[in-house]
DNA sequence: GCTACATACATTGTATAGCTATGTATTTTG
DNA sequence: CAAAATACATAGCTATACAATGTATGTAGC
């Protein structure tokens, strides 16, 4: 079981952060308390920060570094349009999936 | 996205193959055509085949031959109660996962 | 003051799983 | 008789989650 929950998270997790991301500004150590607090989903850090360059790389999100008064500088992560538009198209796939797997189980 | 559909499918398509054993017995090709043309989802046969074998390494399903009036044999797949029993905490995780998201999303 | 923990970033190596390509063999169809 | 469909299978490639590890700063407890 724990290895396939790790395997649903393959793709999932990108769906997941991209979501959160949409009208919202989240840095990455912020994104794993996020969805940790409201979601019960655990993203290792190993798994997150990977992601984010990622997605970044496919000009997905963009990003930029806040100076904080003190502490370490936070990385902040927006989507970008092209992050927008791929998510529509994630969002209508998930739906059918959902949909796919909700007559199945029936 | 292409790259992210083949993530999405990674323990997904698991979960889908041992819901649609439930109570139902397939061979591997058959799953393939079933499913395809139930829910639109492709499944190649370069990953159903060892997907079956993962399975039944991990007992979850059991599988035997049988021999066809002409052409090559089948084999057919069916649920053990470990892949039972483990169908239903996937049912758990999956419901569970696909209100998370019900919920980013809105 | 020192230890432990939390915050915040990042990388390396490993395991897993989907997919293309390829292969074998039989049967059906044009 | 050639092409497509049926039915199995494997090897090699690629992508991704995660544990482990590392750096650096700030805070809380003793």
């Amino acid at each position: 079981m724990q290895k396939w929950k790790s395997q649903v998270k393959k793709g999932t997790l990108a769906f997941i952060v991209l979501n959160v991301l949409k009208n919202n500004e989240f840095y990455g150590y912020e994104l794993i308390e996020e969805i940790r607090k409201h979601t019960e989903i655990e993203i290792a850090e190993g798994t997150l920060y990977p992601l984010m360059n990622r997605l970044k790389k496919e000009e997905l999100v963009s990003s930029k570094w806040v100076e904080q008064p003190s502490g370490i500088p936070r990385k902040y992560y927006l989507l970008t349009d092209i992050g927008n538009n791929t998510l529509n198209e994630m969002r209508k796939y998930w739906d059918n999936l959902e949909n796919v797997i909700k007559n199945i189980v029936k």
